[in-house]
DNA sequence: TGATTATATAAGCTTATGCTTATATAATGA
DNA sequence: TCATTATATAAGCATAAGCTTATATAATCA
């Protein structure tokens, strides 16, 4: 029937999605704390066009939510998400990325809005 | 440190695996009990073939593993896999697949070796 | 042993994915 | 208003993924 099709559909969307590196260590950093598209760019070490293609992909499946302050665009997790639930159960076996932002901090590169 | 790095490239993988539509369905059926392929064949309404190639790249990951009954070769999760408790974590979200066996049964289609 | 059934592998094709470069839009500040 | 900074989008390319058909291997049985 169509109901668990659906709910099967999107438990495998969102497992492929973040069955990506990039973006699994993206949820793990965003369902902790709110981060902008250039700090992303900065960890990942990556180019900004290659951050912002893989935040559209999971803002399209409505894992994450966007909230622009200034010329900044801050992501983080959206908690309204029907994926939610899975999506906390399974970045607890994602190792922590703490040291990722405490890198940041270091370097300066942390933007604050507050 | 490479530790952190080879746990979320374990992680990733097993997610990218699972997050094709019929090998996480396979995983959901097969933490259940063992399935020989011709039953998955049936199940999956899909080539011989296709069915092989999918348990190639469960079995490469460690996720399943095989017991031969005579021609029969019978899949199982693989409960020693260091990915099993994120596997059962995440097919709690998998909705239960029970009446694909229950239309093998009325089919007549499910191989028994006991 | 030869035929049959179950499964695996290989090759080829099509589509999806992730990256890059180039360009567009949006907000800020001199 | 113009330059700068942040972000998004588009196009193009290389690689990966899943399916199909054809063929190989393995076990069973007459």
């Amino acid at each position: 029937m169509s109901f668990d099709l659906d709910e099967l559909d999107e438990v495998s969307q969102t497992l492929k999605l973040l069955g990506d590196k990039t973006r699994l260590t993206m949820m793990k950093l965003l369902e902790k704390q709110e981060c902008c598209v250039c700090e992303l760019v900065e960890i990942f070490k990556t180019s900004q066009p290659a951050v912002s293609q893989h935040l559209r992909k999971l803002k399209d499946a409505g894992l994450v939510k966007e909230n622009r302050k200034g010329q900044w665009i801050f992501y983080s997790a959206n908690p309204d998400s029907m994926q939610h639930e899975l999506i906390q159960n399974l970045i607890a076996f994602v190792p922590s990325q703490d040291h990722e932002l405490e890198e940041l901090d270091k370097k300066g590169l942390r933007i604050s809005c507050d």
